[in-house]
DNA sequence: ATGGATCATTTATATGACTTATTCGCTTTG
DNA sequence: CAAAGCGAATAAGTCATATAAATGATCCAT
Protein backbone atom coordinates (compact mmCIF):
# COMPACT_ATOMS: atom_id res chain seq x y z
CA UNK A 1 0.00 0.00 0.00
CA UNK A 2 2.93 2.52 0.86
CA UNK A 3 4.45 1.27 -2.26
CA UNK A 4 1.25 2.62 -4.07
CA UNK A 5 1.84 6.17 -5.75
CA UNK A 6 -1.73 7.18 -5.66
CA UNK A 7 -1.23 7.36 -1.67
CA UNK A 8 1.53 9.53 -2.17
CA UNK A 9 -0.24 12.89 -1.90
CA UNK A 10 -2.49 11.46 1.24
CA UNK A 11 0.78 10.41 3.56
CA UNK A 12 1.92 13.92 3.34
CA UNK A 13 2.27 15.98 6.08
CA UNK A 14 -1.68 17.31 6.75
CA UNK A 15 -3.68 15.09 9.40
CA UNK A 16 -6.65 15.49 6.85
CA UNK A 17 -5.55 15.19 3.13
CA UNK A 18 -8.33 17.60 1.12
CA UNK A 19 -8.96 15.20 -1.04
CA UNK A 20 -9.07 11.17 1.06
CA UNK A 21 -11.69 12.23 2.94
CA UNK A 22 -12.12 8.66 3.19
CA UNK A 23 -10.97 5.81 1.42
CA UNK A 24 -13.96 5.82 -1.42
CA UNK A 25 -13.02 9.43 -1.99
CA UNK A 26 -9.09 8.55 -2.17
CA UNK A 27 -9.99 5.38 -4.47
CA UNK A 28 -12.07 8.10 -6.60
CA UNK A 29 -9.41 10.65 -7.09
CA UNK A 30 -6.53 8.29 -7.97
CA UNK A 31 -8.56 5.87 -10.72
CA UNK A 32 -10.16 9.45 -11.98
CA UNK A 33 -6.91 10.85 -12.36
CA UNK A 34 -5.43 8.01 -13.56
CA UNK A 35 -8.03 7.36 -16.18
CA UNK A 36 -8.09 10.86 -17.87
CA UNK A 37 -4.26 11.06 -17.95
CA UNK A 38 -4.81 7.88 -20.22
CA UNK A 39 -3.36 5.44 -17.79
CA UNK A 40 -5.69 2.97 -19.71
CA UNK A 41 -5.56 4.01 -23.10
CA UNK A 42 -3.39 0.95 -24.07
CA UNK A 43 -3.84 -1.94 -21.46
CA UNK A 44 -7.86 -2.98 -20.27
CA UNK A 45 -8.55 -1.70 -17.10
CA UNK A 46 -8.58 -4.01 -14.22
CA UNK A 47 -11.61 -5.69 -12.63
CA UNK A 48 -13.12 -5.44 -9.80
CA UNK A 49 -10.90 -7.98 -8.02
CA UNK A 50 -7.75 -6.69 -9.13
CA UNK A 51 -8.75 -2.91 -8.14
CA UNK A 52 -9.51 -4.22 -4.76
CA UNK A 53 -5.97 -6.28 -4.43
CA UNK A 54 -4.08 -3.72 -6.04
CA UNK A 55 -5.36 -0.88 -3.31
CA UNK A 56 -5.37 -3.04 -0.48
CA UNK A 57 -8.85 -2.13 0.24
CA UNK A 58 -12.79 -3.93 0.69
CA UNK A 59 -14.43 -4.47 -2.37
CA UNK A 60 -17.13 -2.37 -0.82
CA UNK A 61 -14.68 1.23 -1.45
CA UNK A 62 -13.71 -0.13 -4.71
CA UNK A 63 -17.15 -0.90 -5.59
CA UNK A 64 -18.17 2.83 -4.64
CA UNK A 65 -15.84 4.54 -6.15
CA UNK A 66 -16.27 2.50 -9.64
CA UNK A 67 -20.11 3.77 -9.04
CA UNK A 68 -19.12 6.99 -8.59
CA UNK A 69 -16.39 7.48 -11.54
CA UNK A 70 -19.74 5.73 -13.94
CA UNK A 71 -21.90 8.32 -12.73
CA UNK A 72 -19.69 10.96 -13.90
CA UNK A 73 -19.03 9.13 -17.21
CA UNK A 74 -16.17 7.72 -16.95
CA UNK A 75 -16.46 4.29 -17.00
CA UNK A 76 -19.35 1.70 -17.72
CA UNK A 77 -19.46 -2.05 -16.01
CA UNK A 78 -20.55 -5.50 -16.81
CA UNK A 79 -20.69 -8.69 -15.83
CA UNK A 80 -18.65 -10.80 -17.79
CA UNK A 81 -17.33 -7.66 -19.91
CA UNK A 82 -15.69 -6.02 -16.87
CA UNK A 83 -15.33 -2.46 -16.30
CA UNK A 84 -14.44 -0.26 -18.83
CA UNK A 85 -13.30 3.57 -19.99
CA UNK A 86 -15.56 5.22 -21.67
CA UNK A 87 -14.70 7.36 -24.49
CA UNK A 88 -13.69 10.55 -23.55
CA UNK A 89 -16.67 12.53 -25.10
CA UNK A 90 -19.52 10.81 -22.53
CA UNK A 91 -17.00 12.27 -19.77
CA UNK A 92 -19.02 15.01 -17.97
CA UNK A 93 -16.50 17.91 -18.54
CA UNK A 94 -18.63 20.13 -16.04
CA UNK A 95 -17.71 18.17 -13.21
CA UNK A 96 -15.40 19.12 -10.92
CA UNK A 97 -13.46 16.21 -10.47
CA UNK A 98 -13.25 16.09 -14.25
CA UNK A 99 -11.80 19.61 -14.73
CA UNK A 100 -9.58 18.85 -12.24
CA UNK A 101 -8.16 15.50 -13.44
CA UNK A 102 -8.03 17.30 -16.99
CA UNK A 103 -5.91 19.74 -15.52
CA UNK A 104 -3.47 17.47 -13.75
CA UNK A 105 -2.61 15.20 -16.66
CA UNK A 106 -1.22 17.94 -18.64
CA UNK A 107 -1.31 21.17 -18.90
CA UNK A 108 -1.95 22.55 -22.61
CA UNK A 109 -2.49 25.62 -24.66
CA UNK A 110 -5.12 23.63 -26.24
CA UNK A 111 -7.20 23.73 -22.82
CA UNK A 112 -7.00 26.91 -21.99
CA UNK A 113 -8.13 27.65 -25.46
CA UNK A 114 -11.28 25.81 -24.78
CA UNK A 115 -12.01 26.88 -21.85
CA UNK A 116 -11.87 30.67 -23.20
CA UNK A 117 -13.78 29.71 -26.75
CA UNK A 118 -16.43 28.33 -24.01
CA UNK A 119 -16.07 31.65 -21.99
CA UNK A 120 -16.35 34.23 -24.92
CA UNK A 121 -19.70 32.54 -25.54
CA UNK A 122 -21.05 31.91 -22.24
CA UNK A 123 -19.92 34.94 -19.80
CA UNK A 124 -21.14 37.82 -22.28
CA UNK A 125 -24.78 36.34 -22.84
CA UNK A 126 -24.21 36.08 -18.37
CA UNK A 127 -23.89 40.10 -18.75
CA UNK A 128 -26.43 40.70 -20.81
CA UNK A 129 -29.06 38.66 -18.68
CA UNK A 130 -27.29 40.02 -15.76
CA UNK A 131 -28.18 43.69 -17.54
CA UNK A 132 -32.27 42.42 -17.77
CA UNK A 133 -32.83 40.10 -14.80
CA UNK A 134 -30.06 41.30 -12.21
CA UNK A 135 -31.32 42.27 -8.80
CA UNK A 136 -29.98 44.70 -6.16
CA UNK A 137 -28.23 41.80 -4.34
CA UNK A 138 -26.82 40.56 -7.68
CA UNK A 139 -25.17 44.00 -8.46
CA UNK A 140 -23.91 45.01 -5.20
CA UNK A 141 -22.27 41.43 -5.54
CA UNK A 142 -20.70 42.59 -8.83
CA UNK A 143 -19.67 45.70 -7.47
CA UNK A 144 -17.73 44.06 -4.35
CA UNK A 145 -15.97 42.10 -6.98
CA UNK A 146 -14.82 45.11 -8.43
CA UNK A 147 -14.14 46.81 -5.20
CA UNK A 148 -11.91 43.89 -4.65
CA UNK A 149 -10.26 44.20 -7.85
CA UNK A 150 -9.41 47.78 -7.57
CA UNK A 151 -7.70 47.04 -3.76
CA UNK A 152 -5.98 44.17 -5.61
CA UNK A 153 -4.17 46.52 -7.52
CA UNK A 154 -3.29 48.35 -4.72
CA UNK A 155 -1.86 45.57 -2.66
CA UNK A 156 -4.74 45.14 -0.34
CA UNK A 157 -6.55 42.20 -2.18
CA UNK A 158 -5.35 38.78 -3.95
CA UNK A 159 -5.71 40.13 -7.64
CA UNK A 160 -6.99 36.49 -8.82
CA UNK A 161 -9.35 35.69 -6.34
CA UNK A 162 -10.92 39.45 -6.91
CA UNK A 163 -10.76 38.65 -10.93
CA UNK A 164 -12.74 35.35 -10.01
CA UNK A 165 -15.10 37.03 -7.87
CA UNK A 166 -16.40 39.20 -9.98
CA UNK A 167 -16.63 37.11 -13.01
CA UNK A 168 -18.83 34.44 -10.71
CA UNK A 169 -21.06 37.49 -9.58
CA UNK A 170 -21.46 38.21 -13.37
CA UNK A 171 -23.20 34.48 -13.91
CA UNK A 172 -24.93 34.29 -10.62
CA UNK A 173 -26.47 37.73 -11.46
CA UNK A 174 -27.92 36.13 -14.91
CA UNK A 175 -30.83 34.49 -12.66
CA UNK A 176 -29.97 31.24 -14.90
CA UNK A 177 -28.93 28.10 -13.39
CA UNK A 178 -27.48 26.48 -16.31
CA UNK A 179 -25.14 29.71 -16.01
CA UNK A 180 -24.14 29.58 -12.83
CA UNK A 181 -22.51 25.99 -13.55
CA UNK A 182 -20.08 27.34 -15.04
CA UNK A 183 -18.62 28.75 -12.15
CA UNK A 184 -16.02 25.77 -12.06
CA UNK A 185 -14.71 26.21 -15.54
CA UNK A 186 -14.26 30.18 -15.53
CA UNK A 187 -12.36 29.66 -12.12
CA UNK A 188 -10.04 27.41 -13.22
CA UNK A 189 -9.79 28.55 -16.92
CA UNK A 190 -8.71 31.91 -14.52
CA UNK A 191 -6.75 29.86 -12.19
CA UNK A 192 -4.90 28.37 -15.45
CA UNK A 193 -3.98 31.55 -17.38
CA UNK A 194 -2.12 32.24 -14.07
CA UNK A 195 0.52 28.76 -14.99
CA UNK A 196 0.74 31.22 -18.43
CA UNK A 197 3.19 33.69 -16.82
CA UNK A 198 4.59 34.47 -12.93
CA UNK A 199 4.15 37.95 -14.66
CA UNK A 200 1.04 39.56 -12.58
CA UNK A 201 2.45 42.54 -13.71
CA UNK A 202 -0.05 43.86 -16.60
CA UNK A 203 -3.38 42.45 -15.25
CA UNK A 204 -4.54 45.31 -13.36
CA UNK A 205 -4.43 46.88 -16.55
CA UNK A 206 -7.59 46.06 -17.65
CA UNK A 207 -9.76 47.40 -14.47
CA UNK A 208 -11.48 49.63 -16.91
CA UNK A 209 -12.72 46.96 -18.90
CA UNK A 210 -14.09 45.46 -15.88
CA UNK A 211 -15.36 48.17 -14.76
CA UNK A 212 -17.16 49.18 -18.36
CA UNK A 213 -18.97 45.73 -17.84
CA UNK A 214 -19.98 46.78 -14.51
CA UNK A 215 -21.28 50.01 -15.81
CA UNK A 216 -23.32 48.91 -18.48
CA UNK A 217 -24.99 45.90 -16.66
CA UNK A 218 -25.94 48.57 -13.67
CA UNK A 219 -26.90 50.72 -16.21
CA UNK A 220 -29.22 47.55 -17.37
CA UNK A 221 -28.39 47.71 -20.91
CA UNK A 222 -27.78 44.21 -21.81
CA UNK A 223 -26.24 45.02 -25.55
CA UNK A 224 -23.64 46.97 -24.07
CA UNK A 225 -22.86 44.61 -20.97
CA UNK A 226 -22.40 41.54 -23.72
CA UNK A 227 -20.52 43.84 -25.69
CA UNK A 228 -18.29 45.03 -23.17
CA UNK A 229 -17.71 41.18 -21.48
CA UNK A 230 -17.29 40.23 -25.12
CA UNK A 231 -14.20 42.46 -26.11
CA UNK A 232 -12.75 41.87 -22.11
CA UNK A 233 -12.33 37.25 -23.33
CA UNK A 234 -12.10 37.93 -26.62
CA UNK A 235 -8.66 39.64 -26.29
CA UNK A 236 -7.61 36.72 -24.10
CA UNK A 237 -8.65 34.59 -26.41
CA UNK A 238 -7.13 36.67 -29.46
CA UNK A 239 -3.71 36.38 -26.99
CA UNK A 240 -3.61 32.55 -27.03
CA UNK A 241 -4.89 31.59 -30.32
CA UNK A 242 -2.22 34.36 -31.72
CA UNK A 243 0.28 32.06 -29.20
CA UNK A 244 -0.25 28.72 -30.55
CA UNK A 245 0.11 30.05 -34.10
CA UNK A 246 2.98 31.61 -33.45
CA UNK A 247 4.44 28.90 -31.22
CA UNK A 248 3.12 25.32 -31.66
CA UNK A 249 5.07 23.33 -29.95
CA UNK A 250 6.62 25.86 -27.28
CA UNK A 251 4.49 27.69 -25.15
CA UNK A 252 6.07 31.64 -24.54
CA UNK A 253 4.66 33.11 -21.22
CA UNK A 254 5.82 36.11 -21.15
CA UNK A 255 3.26 36.96 -24.02
CA UNK A 256 0.17 36.33 -21.81
CA UNK A 257 0.24 38.78 -19.28
CA UNK A 258 -3.40 40.31 -19.87
CA UNK A 259 -6.30 38.39 -18.43
CA UNK A 260 -9.77 37.48 -18.21
CA UNK B 1 -41.58 -4.69 -3.18
CA UNK B 2 -44.02 -4.66 -6.04
CA UNK B 3 -45.79 -2.29 -4.09
CA UNK B 4 -43.35 0.32 -4.05
CA UNK B 5 -43.88 3.26 -6.90
CA UNK B 6 -40.46 3.40 -7.98
CA UNK B 7 -40.80 0.09 -10.00
CA UNK B 8 -43.97 1.44 -11.50
CA UNK B 9 -42.36 2.39 -15.06
CA UNK B 10 -40.05 -1.32 -14.69
CA UNK B 11 -42.82 -3.68 -14.37
CA UNK B 12 -44.43 -1.77 -17.38
CA UNK B 13 -43.92 -3.91 -20.86
CA UNK B 14 -40.92 -4.54 -22.17
CA UNK B 15 -38.69 -6.73 -20.91
CA UNK B 16 -35.70 -4.50 -20.45
CA UNK B 17 -36.70 -1.38 -19.06
CA UNK B 18 -34.58 1.20 -20.18
CA UNK B 19 -33.70 2.77 -16.40
CA UNK B 20 -33.70 -0.20 -14.04
CA UNK B 21 -30.90 -1.99 -15.51
CA UNK B 22 -30.17 -3.26 -12.11
CA UNK B 23 -31.23 -2.69 -8.99
CA UNK B 24 -29.02 -0.14 -8.16
CA UNK B 25 -29.81 1.99 -11.05
CA UNK B 26 -33.70 1.03 -10.87
CA UNK B 27 -32.87 3.14 -6.92
CA UNK B 28 -30.39 6.12 -8.62
CA UNK B 29 -33.28 6.60 -10.54
CA UNK B 30 -35.89 6.67 -8.29
CA UNK B 31 -34.09 8.30 -5.32
CA UNK B 32 -32.65 11.48 -8.18
CA UNK B 33 -36.24 11.83 -9.21
CA UNK B 34 -37.75 11.98 -5.54
CA UNK B 35 -34.95 14.49 -4.56
CA UNK B 36 -35.21 16.86 -7.91
CA UNK B 37 -39.05 16.69 -7.44
CA UNK B 38 -38.52 18.07 -4.36
CA UNK B 39 -40.07 15.82 -1.74
CA UNK B 40 -37.09 16.48 0.58
CA UNK B 41 -37.53 19.93 1.00
CA UNK B 42 -39.75 19.42 3.85
CA UNK B 43 -38.66 16.33 5.20
CA UNK B 44 -35.69 15.17 5.99
CA UNK B 45 -33.48 12.84 3.42
CA UNK B 46 -34.01 8.75 5.22
CA UNK B 47 -30.58 7.67 6.32
CA UNK B 48 -28.91 4.54 4.77
CA UNK B 49 -30.89 2.25 7.27
CA UNK B 50 -34.50 3.82 6.16
CA UNK B 51 -33.97 3.51 2.50
CA UNK B 52 -32.45 0.09 2.34
CA UNK B 53 -35.42 -1.23 4.27
CA UNK B 54 -38.35 0.78 2.26
CA UNK B 55 -36.94 -0.17 -0.86
CA UNK B 56 -36.31 -3.45 0.13
CA UNK B 57 -32.92 -4.14 -1.36
CA UNK B 58 -29.70 -4.58 0.61
CA UNK B 59 -27.32 -2.44 1.30
CA UNK B 60 -24.64 -2.62 -1.10
CA UNK B 61 -27.39 -1.60 -3.28
CA UNK B 62 -28.31 1.52 -1.20
CA UNK B 63 -25.11 2.69 -0.70
CA UNK B 64 -23.66 2.38 -4.41
CA UNK B 65 -27.26 4.42 -5.31
CA UNK B 66 -26.00 7.40 -2.84
CA UNK B 67 -22.70 7.63 -3.79
CA UNK B 68 -24.03 8.09 -7.59
CA UNK B 69 -26.36 10.91 -6.30
CA UNK B 70 -23.43 12.34 -4.74
CA UNK B 71 -21.55 12.01 -7.15
CA UNK B 72 -23.50 13.93 -9.44
CA UNK B 73 -24.02 16.82 -6.09
CA UNK B 74 -27.26 15.85 -5.21
CA UNK B 75 -26.34 14.61 -1.94
CA UNK B 76 -23.65 14.59 0.97
CA UNK B 77 -22.95 11.95 3.53
CA UNK B 78 -21.21 12.30 6.69
CA UNK B 79 -21.29 10.11 9.67
CA UNK B 80 -23.61 10.76 12.71
CA UNK B 81 -25.27 13.89 10.69
CA UNK B 82 -27.08 11.18 7.72
CA UNK B 83 -26.88 12.02 4.23
CA UNK B 84 -28.24 15.17 3.25
CA UNK B 85 -29.72 16.86 -0.11
CA UNK B 86 -27.41 19.94 -1.55
CA UNK B 87 -28.84 22.85 -2.62
CA UNK B 88 -29.77 22.90 -6.16
CA UNK B 89 -26.97 25.44 -7.29
CA UNK B 90 -24.51 22.51 -6.61
CA UNK B 91 -26.47 19.62 -8.63
CA UNK B 92 -24.78 18.59 -11.73
CA UNK B 93 -27.40 20.03 -14.27
CA UNK B 94 -25.32 19.17 -17.57
CA UNK B 95 -25.90 15.48 -16.26
CA UNK B 96 -28.28 13.67 -18.21
CA UNK B 97 -29.99 11.55 -15.61
CA UNK B 98 -30.65 15.23 -13.68
CA UNK B 99 -32.08 16.73 -16.75
CA UNK B 100 -34.33 14.27 -17.12
CA UNK B 101 -35.33 14.43 -13.35
CA UNK B 102 -35.49 17.64 -14.03
CA UNK B 103 -38.58 17.89 -16.91
CA UNK B 104 -40.11 14.77 -14.68
CA UNK B 105 -40.99 16.84 -12.17
CA UNK B 106 -42.88 19.69 -13.82
CA UNK B 107 -42.71 20.96 -17.07
CA UNK B 108 -42.34 24.85 -16.72
CA UNK B 109 -42.08 27.62 -19.37
CA UNK B 110 -38.92 29.06 -17.17
CA UNK B 111 -37.34 25.60 -17.37
CA UNK B 112 -37.79 26.20 -21.38
CA UNK B 113 -36.34 29.43 -21.28
CA UNK B 114 -33.62 28.94 -19.38
CA UNK B 115 -32.29 26.21 -21.96
CA UNK B 116 -32.75 28.58 -24.60
CA UNK B 117 -31.23 31.26 -22.72
CA UNK B 118 -28.11 28.93 -22.46
CA UNK B 119 -28.58 27.67 -26.44
CA UNK B 120 -28.46 31.21 -27.82
CA UNK B 121 -24.92 31.77 -26.26
CA UNK B 122 -24.12 28.38 -26.84
CA UNK B 123 -25.08 27.48 -30.92
CA UNK B 124 -24.29 30.58 -32.49
CA UNK B 125 -20.54 30.63 -31.46
CA UNK B 126 -20.41 27.15 -31.70
CA UNK B 127 -21.68 27.68 -35.47
CA UNK B 128 -18.75 30.84 -35.03
CA UNK B 129 -16.25 27.53 -34.41
CA UNK B 130 -17.38 25.60 -36.72
CA UNK B 131 -16.90 27.44 -39.89
CA UNK B 132 -13.01 28.10 -38.57
CA UNK B 133 -12.15 24.64 -37.73
CA UNK B 134 -14.70 22.42 -39.37
CA UNK B 135 -13.60 19.56 -41.27
CA UNK B 136 -14.86 18.14 -44.07
CA UNK B 137 -16.35 15.10 -41.88
CA UNK B 138 -17.83 17.53 -39.43
CA UNK B 139 -19.60 19.58 -42.84
CA UNK B 140 -20.38 16.86 -44.49
CA UNK B 141 -22.68 15.89 -41.01
CA UNK B 142 -24.25 19.46 -40.94
CA UNK B 143 -25.44 18.89 -44.32
CA UNK B 144 -27.11 15.16 -43.85
CA UNK B 145 -29.05 17.16 -40.91
CA UNK B 146 -30.41 19.78 -43.47
CA UNK B 147 -30.77 17.04 -45.82
CA UNK B 148 -32.94 15.30 -43.42
CA UNK B 149 -34.99 18.52 -42.96
CA UNK B 150 -35.70 18.73 -46.07
CA UNK B 151 -36.67 15.26 -46.25
CA UNK B 152 -39.28 15.34 -43.04
CA UNK B 153 -40.80 18.07 -44.88
CA UNK B 154 -41.90 15.88 -47.41
CA UNK B 155 -43.22 13.50 -45.11
CA UNK B 156 -40.02 10.92 -45.25
CA UNK B 157 -38.04 11.73 -41.94
CA UNK B 158 -38.87 12.88 -38.05
CA UNK B 159 -38.73 17.10 -38.41
CA UNK B 160 -37.73 16.73 -34.64
CA UNK B 161 -34.63 14.14 -34.78
CA UNK B 162 -33.88 16.03 -38.08
CA UNK B 163 -33.82 19.32 -36.49
CA UNK B 164 -31.92 17.61 -33.34
CA UNK B 165 -29.06 16.11 -36.25
CA UNK B 166 -28.20 19.18 -37.04
CA UNK B 167 -27.91 20.96 -34.27
CA UNK B 168 -25.57 18.49 -32.76
CA UNK B 169 -23.74 18.40 -36.10
CA UNK B 170 -23.07 21.90 -35.49
CA UNK B 171 -22.12 20.89 -32.06
CA UNK B 172 -19.29 18.68 -33.03
CA UNK B 173 -17.97 20.68 -35.49
CA UNK B 174 -16.61 23.58 -33.42
CA UNK B 175 -13.87 20.87 -32.35
CA UNK B 176 -14.39 22.12 -28.98
CA UNK B 177 -15.06 19.55 -26.25
CA UNK B 178 -16.85 21.69 -24.74
CA UNK B 179 -19.25 22.28 -27.01
CA UNK B 180 -19.96 18.91 -27.37
CA UNK B 181 -21.15 18.54 -23.95
CA UNK B 182 -24.15 20.34 -24.67
CA UNK B 183 -25.85 17.59 -26.66
CA UNK B 184 -28.16 16.76 -24.26
CA UNK B 185 -29.26 19.55 -23.53
CA UNK B 186 -30.04 21.32 -26.92
CA UNK B 187 -31.64 17.63 -27.59
CA UNK B 188 -33.70 18.11 -24.58
CA UNK B 189 -34.85 21.40 -24.91
CA UNK B 190 -35.50 20.92 -28.87
CA UNK B 191 -38.15 18.06 -27.72
CA UNK B 192 -39.26 19.57 -25.16
CA UNK B 193 -40.13 22.45 -27.39
CA UNK B 194 -42.34 19.70 -28.35
CA UNK B 195 -44.90 19.63 -25.35
CA UNK B 196 -46.00 23.53 -26.22
CA UNK B 197 -47.52 22.29 -29.35
CA UNK B 198 -48.98 19.70 -31.40
CA UNK B 199 -49.19 22.02 -34.50
CA UNK B 200 -46.12 20.95 -36.18
CA UNK B 201 -46.95 23.12 -39.13
CA UNK B 202 -45.35 26.05 -39.31
CA UNK B 203 -41.98 24.06 -38.24
CA UNK B 204 -40.81 23.99 -41.58
CA UNK B 205 -41.30 27.80 -42.11
CA UNK B 206 -37.42 27.82 -40.81
CA UNK B 207 -35.74 25.29 -43.23
CA UNK B 208 -34.58 28.46 -44.93
CA UNK B 209 -32.93 29.86 -41.80
CA UNK B 210 -31.40 26.78 -40.98
CA UNK B 211 -30.12 26.32 -44.86
CA UNK B 212 -28.36 29.98 -43.66
CA UNK B 213 -26.20 28.39 -41.05
CA UNK B 214 -25.21 25.64 -42.99
CA UNK B 215 -24.42 28.23 -45.83
CA UNK B 216 -22.33 30.84 -43.80
CA UNK B 217 -20.52 27.41 -42.27
CA UNK B 218 -19.12 25.70 -45.44
CA UNK B 219 -18.25 29.23 -46.61
CA UNK B 220 -15.87 29.51 -43.62
CA UNK B 221 -17.63 32.22 -42.89
CA UNK B 222 -17.87 32.60 -38.62
CA UNK B 223 -19.67 36.01 -38.33
CA UNK B 224 -22.20 35.28 -40.48
CA UNK B 225 -22.54 31.69 -38.78
CA UNK B 226 -22.67 33.26 -35.08
CA UNK B 227 -25.77 35.87 -36.89
CA UNK B 228 -27.72 33.01 -39.03
CA UNK B 229 -27.78 30.59 -35.87
CA UNK B 230 -28.20 33.40 -33.43
CA UNK B 231 -31.05 34.65 -35.18
CA UNK B 232 -32.45 31.42 -35.37
CA UNK B 233 -32.79 31.08 -31.34
CA UNK B 234 -33.37 34.48 -30.56
CA UNK B 235 -36.88 34.27 -32.28
CA UNK B 236 -37.48 31.15 -30.48
CA UNK B 237 -36.25 32.70 -26.89
CA UNK B 238 -38.49 35.90 -27.76
CA UNK B 239 -41.58 33.64 -28.17
CA UNK B 240 -41.15 32.24 -25.12
CA UNK B 241 -40.73 35.54 -23.26
CA UNK B 242 -43.69 36.69 -25.22
CA UNK B 243 -45.76 34.08 -24.10
CA UNK B 244 -44.17 34.00 -20.23
CA UNK B 245 -45.23 37.94 -20.34
CA UNK B 246 -49.03 37.49 -21.72
CA UNK B 247 -49.78 34.90 -19.50
CA UNK B 248 -47.53 34.55 -16.41
CA UNK B 249 -49.40 31.62 -14.86
CA UNK B 250 -50.96 29.65 -18.17
CA UNK B 251 -49.28 28.58 -21.02
CA UNK B 252 -51.12 29.22 -24.73
CA UNK B 253 -49.87 26.44 -26.26
CA UNK B 254 -50.79 27.38 -29.70
CA UNK B 255 -48.20 30.34 -29.51
CA UNK B 256 -45.12 28.50 -30.07
CA UNK B 257 -45.26 26.51 -33.69
CA UNK B 258 -41.66 27.84 -34.36
CA UNK B 259 -38.83 25.97 -33.27
CA UNK B 260 -35.11 26.40 -33.10
C1' DA C 1 -21.81 -26.60 -39.93
C1' DT C 2 -25.32 -25.43 -36.55
C1' DG C 3 -27.65 -24.94 -32.65
C1' DG C 4 -27.87 -25.63 -28.00
C1' DA C 5 -26.08 -26.99 -23.47
C1' DT C 6 -22.42 -26.16 -20.32
C1' DC C 7 -18.75 -23.71 -18.14
C1' DA C 8 -16.06 -19.92 -16.61
C1' DT C 9 -15.66 -15.12 -15.50
C1' DT C 10 -17.04 -10.88 -13.74
C1' DT C 11 -20.27 -7.84 -11.90
C1' DA C 12 -24.53 -7.65 -8.89
C1' DT C 13 -26.75 -8.51 -4.56
C1' DA C 14 -27.16 -9.89 0.19
C1' DT C 15 -25.76 -10.14 4.97
C1' DG C 16 -23.43 -9.61 9.33
C1' DA C 17 -19.78 -7.86 11.91
C1' DC C 18 -16.96 -4.33 13.14
C1' DT C 19 -14.71 0.60 12.90
C1' DT C 20 -14.58 5.40 12.80
C1' DA C 21 -16.23 10.00 12.74
C1' DT C 22 -19.33 13.26 14.67
C1' DT C 23 -22.50 15.21 17.70
C1' DC C 24 -25.17 15.68 21.81
C1' DG C 25 -25.59 15.91 26.54
C1' DC C 26 -23.93 15.30 30.93
C1' DT C 27 -20.52 16.08 34.30
C1' DT C 28 -16.78 17.95 36.17
C1' DT C 29 -13.94 21.75 37.21
C1' DG C 30 -12.25 26.45 37.41
C1' DC D 1 -22.02 30.09 36.09
C1' DA D 2 -19.24 28.89 32.31
C1' DA D 3 -15.99 26.31 29.98
C1' DA D 4 -13.71 22.21 29.37
C1' DG D 5 -13.83 17.37 29.21
C1' DC D 6 -15.85 12.90 29.04
C1' DG D 7 -18.82 9.41 27.32
C1' DA D 8 -22.69 7.55 25.02
C1' DA D 9 -25.34 7.34 20.94
C1' DT D 10 -25.78 7.49 16.05
C1' DA D 11 -24.97 6.91 11.30
C1' DA D 12 -21.82 6.34 7.81
C1' DG D 13 -17.45 3.79 6.57
C1' DT D 14 -14.99 -0.58 6.01
C1' DC D 15 -14.37 -5.45 5.75
C1' DA D 16 -15.29 -10.34 4.69
C1' DT D 17 -17.91 -13.84 2.70
C1' DA D 18 -21.53 -16.09 0.29
C1' DT D 19 -24.63 -16.42 -3.45
C1' DA D 20 -27.03 -14.80 -7.74
C1' DA D 21 -27.25 -13.20 -12.37
C1' DA D 22 -25.42 -12.08 -16.84
C1' DT D 23 -22.64 -13.07 -20.67
C1' DG D 24 -18.96 -14.62 -23.60
C1' DA D 25 -16.55 -18.84 -24.85
C1' DT D 26 -16.34 -23.63 -25.49
C1' DC D 27 -17.72 -27.98 -26.44
C1' DC D 28 -20.83 -31.38 -27.86
C1' DA D 29 -24.53 -33.52 -30.28
C1' DT D 30 -27.15 -33.53 -34.28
Amino acid sequence: MASDPFFQDLDSGDIRPSLGRNLTYGMLDSLGRAIVTGRYEQQPFPTEAQLTQAHGVSRSVTREAVKMLTAKGLLSARPRQGTIVQPAETWNLFDTDVLRWLLERKFSVDLLRHFNQLRVAIEPEAAALAARFGGTDDLRGIDEGLARMFAAEQGRDEPLEADIAFHIAILKASKNPFYAQFRDVVTTALRTSIRFTNRIKGRTANIADHAAVRDAIVAHNPDAARVAMRRLIADVLALIEQVEADRPAVVDASIITASS
